[in-house]
This record gives C-alpha cells, sequence and structure tokens, in this order.
DNA sequence: AAAAGTAACTAGTTCACCTAGCTATTCTTT
DNA sequence: AAAGAATAGCTAGGTGAACTAGTTACTTTT
C-alpha cells in the first residue's frame, strides 16, 4: 500500500495519456523514492535488531538525545505524549531501557511526583557510533549540490509530501 | 533514530567547517526529506487505522492487488515468505482479511495441499479509494518535470539510499 | 483545609506475532 | 509401486508490547 507500485504509476500514467518517455521517468523517480524508502525502513529495522529494541524505544532514545543537547529535561509524560503511548505503556519502556542501562530516571529539582528521564553514556556512545557515518554521508550527499539542484529537490519533495498530506483516510 | 535531527545535521556540519549557506541548504534538504518520511508514515498510520488493520494486513493487501494485476497466483506461503513471517502467523493474517471481507482462500488447481489467495472486490475499491488520488499527484508532481530535474532527483535520491544502505548494524 | 488535578506506577487484558508439532498431499528414490 | 522425505497449511500454546482501569503520592485551586 501506500506507495505507487510500478503497476499502478503505469495504469496512471496511461490514463493520463503522456507520452511514453514521460511517463517512463516519472516511473523511475517514483520507483526511486520508494527504493530509498524501502531501504530506510531496513536500516532502521537492522539498528533496531542489533539494539535490540522495538521502533517505540528507538524513536524515545532519539527524542532523548536531542532534547539534551539542547538542555532540555524530560519527563516520562513528555514521551509518552511524543510517542502517543499511554503514561502505562511508557513506564514499562522507560522500564526496559533503563534495565538495559540506556537511560536513567532521576528526581524532578522541584516537583516531587514527576521524574526526569537521562540517556547514559552508553546509550549516546551506541547510537553515535551506528549512525554517525550515515549523518556524515547523507550531509555530503547534499551539501556538494549546486543551489539550483538544491531547490529542485526541495520543490520535489513538497509536492510528494502534498500528495500524500492528501490522503485523509475518513 | 535514523533520522539527521536539525541538531544533528548542525554539529556534522559544523564539524566539516562548510560554508554558511552550504550548510543551511544541506540542512533544509535534509529537514524536507524528513518532513516527507513523517508525512508518508502519518499517512500510512491513517490509512490502516481507517481500516483497522495492521501493517502487515495492509502490505500485503498491496502486494495481492499488484500480483493479481499480473494475473500471478499466490499462495499463503509466498505472503509468508514476502512479509518474513512464519506460516502460522500468515495462517492467522488471511483468517483475519478473510473475515473483514478482503480476501478469499481458494483451492490451488494442480496442488490440494496449497490454496490461492485473492483479494475481494471490496478489498479493491478500498484501497484504490483511498490511495488513487494520492497515486496521481504522485504521478503528476513527477511528469511535470523537465528531464534534467528528474536526473537532479534520481542523483539524490541514489544518494541518500547509499547513506542509510551503508549502516550495517552488525 | 478540602477538593480537584496531575504524575507515575501496578494489575490484568488484548492482540499480533512466535515455535512446535500435526495432517494431508506431493515428490523422490529405490 | 511402495516407502521415505519434503512441502503446505493448520492448531495449540507461549511471548511481549501495547492497552484500560485503578492506586498512590504529590501539587494546585478554591
Amino acid at each position: 500500500m501506500v506507495f505507487p507500485t510500478e503497476t499502478e504509476a503505469d495504469r496512471i500514467a496511461g490514463d493520463a495519456g503522456d507520452s511514453r518517455e514521460k511517463r517512463e521517468r516519472a516511473i523511475a523517480v517514483l520507483d526511486a523514492l520508494r527504493l530509498y524508502r524501502a531501504a530506510e525502513s531496513a536500516m532502521r529495522r537492522r539498528t533496531r535488531e542489533s539494539m535490540s529494541m522495538t521502533e517505540n524505544d528507538l524513536l524515545l532514545l532519539r527524542y532523548l538525545l536531542r532534547a539534551q543537547s539542547q538542555e532540555r529535561p524530560v519527563t516520562p509524560g513528555d514521551l509518552a505524549r511524543y510517542l502517543g503511548v499511554s503514561t502505562a505503556s511508557m513506564t514499562a519502556i522507560v522500564d526496559r531501557l533503563e534495565a538495559s542501562g540506556h537511560v536513567r530516571r532521576e528526581p524532578h529539582p522541584s516537583d516531587r511526583r514527576r521524574l526526569l528521564v537521562h540517556t547514559t553514556e552508553h546509550a549516546d556512545a551506541q547510537v553515535r557510533a551506528t549512525l554517525h557515518q550515515m549523518h556524515e554521508r547523507m550531509f555530503a550527499a547534499v551539501a556538494d549540490m549546486p543551489p539550483e539542484n538544491t531547490e529542485i529537490v526541495l520543490r520535489f519533495l513538497a509536492r510528494v509530501q502534498d500528495a500524500v498530506d492528501a490522503v485523509d483516510a475518513e
């Protein structure tokens, strides 16, 4: 679902009565986008599995690392809202990540009902080791581009984003 | 995880000592890619929820529709291999989709151990109703592009894909 | 000071997956 | 042609990560 397969793209192109080359170019681009998506999903899965974590655990860690780099304190409630899970589930998630040594619970300085959640050095190191190289490559891939090309890519991404945003599954 | 956040991209850019504008353009592009990803995930979730299905159910339906448009018969075993789940789980998935009226089981014409799985008209209509507009928009977004721009976008996608493929979570 | 609200936790449920093992059928080997 | 191996899909029972409901401790409001 969710993605025009080759066949579907072909059918749509046919309906529109476009020229053959135009259609083929469009299909090539949509295929490339689909491939990128698949590669990213696969990378996520590999990363998750190598760290024996769930998707939510990993998203949480990313959010925490980012918040910490901005010196922004984070409570379990914040994390539950961010991931869209119940506070009860968040208790379990933080339990897991605390047991695996990725986060620590600490008392909130002013509100004794709350906690603050921090990543450990271990989590930080593990994430950077896995993803730093990717981030550098992604940055290099776009930093090299001349400004005109950047504009073209930005317009492309904006339009495909509009297309998926328009799906309102009522 | 999995994606360079603004902050991380910034740090990497800083390390590399690039010019300010170059850095800002790169960040803008990576942000746009991240936004597209988020929009697509959200769209998937909406679609899944509106059809009360799991991710795998939806992927399966997409695969089936595609196979059918090519007159290619599909067995439960094929589907299990495609989704990477056990045949036992596939029995449960097909049970669910059969109960909800999205697929039918039929005897295999030559091998009485096997079954064939077909989508129903209902599934076909529901999927097309939800996603046809998106497919058209995506196609339009790329069909309008001049060939040079297509090349630029393809190179961009190939490079970011290489970046994520390089993450080998050992 | 009492009442209402909030944060995180515990207990018990659900659901989508899993593994192991079963039955029916087909393929391979002698 | 019969016996053994392989294959397809199923059932039974288990796991884990989410859920809801309700608890405890604390804070805010009236």
